[in-house]
DNA sequence: GAAAAGATTTACCGATCTGTTCATCTTGGC
DNA sequence: GCCAAGATGAACAGATCGGTAAATCTTTTC
């Protein structure tokens, strides 16, 4: 299988995990709708998790990198990325495929501490708490790292209320919020 | 069955499913731990969907009882109530049987618009949005709906954080965040 | 063009899924 | 003590679960 042929695997498993769930997908689905026989998918992954957490990682790289450069694209200036982060989310949200994080839902699946599913999407988290930490030192905001855990909460916050409401309403009101801690991180 | 061996019944439905997942747990399991015959529990439930929906509107009641009376032991005052729910979030994060919000969980894994578990699921949102809309009414805030919301989306992002971290910090990290908003809607 | 390597189809495995049938057993009311 | 109602275990449907075996078909490589 060529490389093109196994990501493409991937990403079509990927959209099937996202849209169904991981439990309610089975394994004869995704050979169907990737038209990649079951044999062939098992000798490219042992278990249905592998192939799970291979859809996770593909996820993780897509989607940090979009909502990055979204973030820059829609706000160059440090402080003003922590901001546009909430623009980029009412994107996505307004999105005919927005079903969520992919993320939650899987932690929310396999939620034992040591889950390699819980431990990728915990990892997930952390990389975004990084980059929102680094955007706020680079701003020169207090308690950068408090901060951006209170972004990364209203974040994830905003993220389930939208999906559970199917309404992109979370996002304005999280960029309020945000707006506001901002504002006395930096002001003061 | 009498109505306390149906309450029972449900009450540990609810525990394997909240533990387990919805789709991981079978209707087999919960007839061996439940020792209600499986014959017997789709006599009282026609489909475990149906079931479900009973456990969450178990889970829905016992919740908001539980977390309206700490929040109002913890901090009789309107204004603090609405601080105080972080920290009962935090007594709720440090017990050994979280496992998170099982609305998002149900939401997660039945989330199509019109399914009767999201739907169920999003009325357990509402009905907290609408207590914290009171209370900020109450306490004679500065656009109280607008600030509820805001609320809502701290505790919902810490607690998708806290079940995937296995962690108690996004508690205190929310609590700061919803301090500094409510004194912005206060002092102004 | 032959040999080797990889992908496919098809059928299958045993387990589990939701839900049902049925014959037996327990229980409460009179 | 008797009858009716309800609960039970056990077996069973039919489908699907994750995963595999073996034979056939394609593709690559030399």
């Amino acid at each position: 299988m060529s490389q093109n042929k196994r990501t493409e695997l991937i990403r079509k498993a990927l959209d099937l995990f996202y849209q169904n769930g991981f439990h309610a997908t089975g394994m004869d689905l995704v050979a169907e709708r990737t038209g990649v026989s079951k044999t062939s998918i098992y000798k490219h992954f042992r278990t249905k998790e592998e192939l799970i957490l291979a859809t996770l990682r593909l996820r993780d790289e897509n989607f940090r990198n979009w909502l990055f450069r979204r973030m820059q694209e829609l706000a160059p200036p440090p402080e003003d990325q922590l901001l546009a982060l909430f623009d980029a989310l009412g994107e996505w949200f307004s999105q005919s495929t927005f079903r969520g994080c992919m993320f939650i839902k899987a932690s929310a699946e396999y939620q034992d501490r040591d889950h390699p599913i819980n431990v990728q999407a915990m990892e997930h988290k952390r990389l975004l708490l990084e980059h929102f930490a680094n955007l706020a030192e680079q701003a020169d905001l207090d308690e950068p790292r408090a901060l951006a855990a209170q972004i990364l909460i209203l974040k994830e916050g905003a993220i389930v209320l939208a999906a559970m409401s199917h309404s992109g309403a979370p996002a304005q009101d999280a960029k309020r919020a945000a707006e506001r801690l901002v504002a006395l991180a930096s002001g003061s």
